[in-house]
DNA sequence: AGCACGCCGACT
DNA sequence: GTCGGCGTGCTC
């Protein structure tokens, strides 16, 4: 056993667990070339081989450590820079390091030389001319937010040209693949076969290609979903991040990953640049001091209020005025676009004897339509209460007020999202697909403006923007909004067609009541009935950070931590997360949730 | 994650 | 007295 010096690689082997966080020393064999930060290797560990990632490398003493076995793929996948933010999203969701290592690299093993741009670029005029042409040459500048709507990729495009005419990269991160389909389609009449699209729906083999393209030239602009975000891509001179408020840019998994963070944690450490495009900034993205831009004029069309208070007693939907304005745009054969808040047919019923909500008897769900049970198929029968045969609906659902509308106006006009016709009826989800219409109907405000969490007024707000931007700007174009709180100061903003002041206004209620973004927040959730292990949980507890739980319900079990700054609970959390996982328990932890 | 090692029930 | 069940724990 001769003492020897050498070189040593720490390696992170690709195991989902806390256990392998700081890695493990490997030799690096003197005849293999090319290791460095972010290689990909294998490395024998226990009685197996598997791979690994190279966290850093060292000059000391090598006897006794295995040696790496060789370098996987020949395009390390991350660098310094991006280490430091996977180190962070670590801690941060409470995830194992290997995890996220594993979110930056390609599908497949990154190889070869790659294939550089080419094609001419238009030089375009940016929204932000500052901003651009200091990410073109290389300056770091603060995050801003362009509050807009609509027009996403002629932004993009006007925002990015200097950008790749210097040669750099720029990312642009959509909410859906469809969103992501559309803008990368419409980039590509500004810059041709610059724009490479990724997103679940592109085979392995293209998303490496453009992986490795990406991370070995520049001049590319890469359009894609949230997975983008932890990607090297050559340490993009800018990123755009589209909507970055919708619920689409948080991983809904552990480690629950938001876009918004990675980016601008990846600005900042990668000195460059990052704009928010939407119409409605997140609370989180304002408090943290990113620049605004907000047009002078409207960021979205003009908006009616219809005040419900002034209907005629009865259980309709809609009201007189929105019924007169729907029937006149049909009889103009123009779009109409009728948005409701709620799927199913209406969020309750109540007996028209005794106004008891109707409930299941065994499972106590609250019903839809029909007489049985949506969750567990029991037979509702008659009202618990008093025995009562008659139920009415509260509120709306899309299936009644489709049917309303279709005993208005007939089945041939009404239909839902993607049927073509001249009246839809649809929710959240179906918003990118409407086309700009001549009147679009939000049947219910209120629903939205009052849901029990305490981002609803937040949420409201950003859904009901996006409502509004389905209607076609200029003449003869109307948003009606149904309300029975005319004067909320919500609806007050979206008439204003200016959000920023009153987001400082909901940002500055935050700050006063110790909620986020001017608090930290952490729901833990355990399959099953785990109240047994709170006593784990409570020991984070302390003068300072509040815990919340366990709540038991829905086949899990949930506890929330709440403090100003959360940094040492989640360290303390991993070992917690650990210690459950060893004993079989399936733990999500969801960092900064939106459903409270 | 796996693959060891471990310590208890049914078999030649 | 051995084969194998899968609970616990470690992997440079």
């Amino acid at each position: 056993m001769t003492d020897s010096s050498g070189r040593i690689a720490q390696v992170v082997p690709d195991l989902p667990t806390f256990a392998v966080d700081d890695g493990f020393s490997y030799e690096i064999p003197p005849d293999l070339d090319g290791v460095s930060v972010g290689s990909l290797v294998r490395v024998p560990l226990g009685a197996r081989r598997i791979r690994g990632y190279v966290v850093s490398i060292r000059i000391g003493e090598v006897a006794g450590l295995k040696p790496i076995i060789s370098i996987a793929g020949d395009v390390p996948v991350f660098d310094e820079r991006l280490l430091e933010t996977l180190r962070w999203a670590a801690l941060h969701y409470v995830a194992p390091l290997a995890v996220l290592l594993a979110r930056a690299a390609p599908p497949n093993l990154p190889r070869g030389r790659g294939k550089g741009a080419n094609g001419e670029i238009p030089a375009l005029s940016s929204p932000l001319p500052d901003l651009s042409a200091a990410v073109a040459s290389g300056r770091h500048v603060r995050p801003t937010c362009l509050v807009t709507s609509g027009e996403e990729a002629d932004r993009v495009a006007g925002l990015s040209s200097a950008a790749l005419a210097a040669g750099r990269n720029v990312v642009t991160i959509c909410p859906t693949v469809e969103e992501a389909e559309a803008i990368a389609a419409s980039l590509r009449g500004h810059f041709g076969s610059r724009i490479r699209y990724a997103s679940s729906q592109v085979a392995a083999r293209e998303v490496t290609k453009l992986w490795v393209d990406a991370q070995i030239h520049g001049g590319f602009l890469i359009v894609g979903t949230p997975e983008v975000a932890l990607w090297p891509l050559g340490s993009p001179a800018l990123w755009v991040v589209v909507e970055e408020g919708r619920r689409a840019m948080k991983a809904k998994q552990t480690p629950t990953l938001q876009v918004r963070d990675l980016v601008r944690r990846r600005a900042m450490v990668e000195r460059t640049g990052a704009v928010f495009l939407g119409a409605v900034p997140t609370l989180d993205t304002l408090a943290k001091g990113a620049a605004t831009l907000e047009p002078p004029g409207r960021v979205w069309p003009l908006v009616e209020v219809v005040d419900r208070r002034e209907d005629q007693p009865g259980n309709r939907v809609l009201a007189d005025r929105t019924l007169t304005a729907i029937r006149l745009a049909v009889r103009k054969n123009r779009q109409v676009f009728v948005f409701v808040s709620r799927r199913g047919y209406a969020p309750a019923f109540r007996c028209v004897r005794c106004r008891e909500l109707r409930r299941c008897p065994k499972c106590g769900a609250g019903p839809d339509r029909g007489d049985e049970c949506r969750r567990c198929g029991t037979v509702l029968g008659p009202c618990g209460n008093c025995g009562g045969r008659r139920f009415e609906p509260l509120g709306a659902g899309l299936g009644r007020v489709s049917d309303e509308l279709a005993r208005h106006l007939g089945d041939r006009v009404v239909g839902p999202s993607g049927s073509g016709k001249q009246v839809l009826v649809g929710s959240e989800r179906d918003l990118p697909t409407i086309p700009l219409t001549a009147l679009t109907v939000a049947v219910d405000a209120d629903s939205m403006l009052m849901a029990p969490h305490y981002r609803a007024e937040e949420d409201a707000f950003r859904i009901l923007a996006r409502v509004v931007a389905t209607v076609a700007r200029g003449r003869g174009s109307r948003c009606l909004i149904q309300t029975a709180q005319p004067d909320h100061r919500a609806l007050g903003a979206l008439r204003g067609g200016h959000p920023l002041e009153y987001l400082d206004e909901l940002n500055e209620e935050r700050q006063r009541d110790g909620l986020p973004p001017a608090a930290e927040l952490i729901a833990v959730e355990v399959g099953g009935d785990a109240s047994a292990r709170a006593a784990d949980i409570a020991g984070v507890a302390d003068r300072e950070v509040q815990v919340h739980g366990p709540e038991v319900g829905g086949g899990r079990t949930r506890w929330f931590i709440q403090a100003a700054s959360l940094q040492s609970t989640r360290v303390r959390l991993r070992t917690i997360v650990q210690q459950w996982r060893d004993a079989g328990l399936k733990v999500r932890i969801d960092a900064d949730p939106i459903d409270l």
